[in-house]
DNA sequence: AACAATTCATTGCGTGTGCAATTACTTGCT
DNA sequence: AGCAAGTAATTGCACACGCAATGAATTGTT
């Protein structure tokens, strides 16, 4: 075992040490958003993206790239926060092949009830995390300072 | 906006980077190991964590730890990759409940032809990401000193 | 010893996802 | 102007996933 061959042990150690982390968050963000207010991790995340430009619209791919998301899910996704009147599709004027989404005054409304819920289970999962041996460096380095 | 907001809108930020890397990785991984081995990323995991045993079995809820997957998953994963003769499942004599599973010869093979691929991307997706400014920091936390 | 409570794994069912093909529109080339 | 190539979003399809209910074996209780 030389040098290079550990640096392939710690890199994957690294990558698994990250999914966990990733899956621990993600985990408790899902049960909580779903059961408080009925809301996925990703469905939340498109509308905190949309929040997040304030008032300005965002084109589907945009709101792809910000959910982690194949054009295709973006599409079912965005149809059923449609049809929960969550927000609102906008045919653009200049490209008529683009479609802009924007919040609807219940989808802000939702987003606002549910960014508490976020951030407190946020900061509990990775206050959770960082009593774990061989995540606590990581999450540290995820939010400094953290607990 | 006092001090307790500005943790609240690091940890936030945090979470959106930890998210964007993990699925960078996780997609360079998938393409990877899919276009030159079939395998998927949590495949890939569960052999990886079946080989890391090294002639010993693990049962279906590590293999559902390990994957970070639910039992109900576990089980139809375990029994594509049986039906794949890359593993095998063995009832346990002493709780004739549980099951242990383990590496075929042809697992352990497809296994170590994988490696290489695994680990050479993982790198390559490590030194893309440290080329992104807001990725750079965490991707040193995960592989120190890398590229 | 017999029965309730628990645990491990599997199956039914509904849902979200990606890939590839498709539709609608725009841009560039001649 | 007209047609090819490219781009944005949507749909068909197959598949992997989680939850809840189930089957099978163990552990605890009286």
């Amino acid at each position: 075992m030389g040098i290079r061959d550990d640096a392939v042990q710690v890199r994957a150690q690294g990558w698994r040490t990250l999914a966990a982390l990733h899956n621990l968050i993600e985990g408790d963000l899902e049960r909580a958003l779903q059961r408080e207010h009925g809301l996925s991790v990703v469905e939340f995340t498109v509308l905190d993206a949309l929040g997040r430009q304030d008032g300005w619209h965002m084109r589907m791919a945009q709101l792809a790239r910000a959910a982690a998301l194949s054009s295709s899910a973006t599409t079912r996704l965005v149809t059923r926060l449609e049809d929960r009147a969550l927000l609102t599709r906008i045919l653009c004027v200049d490209d008529r092949r683009g479609i802009y989404t924007e919040l609807t005054a219940a989808g802000e409304k939702l987003l606002n009830e549910a960014h508490p819920t976020h951030d407190a289970v946020l900061q509990e999962a990775l206050e959770n995390a960082a009593k774990v041996p061989e995540l606590k460096d990581l999450v540290t380095a995820v939010a400094p300072a953290n607990a």
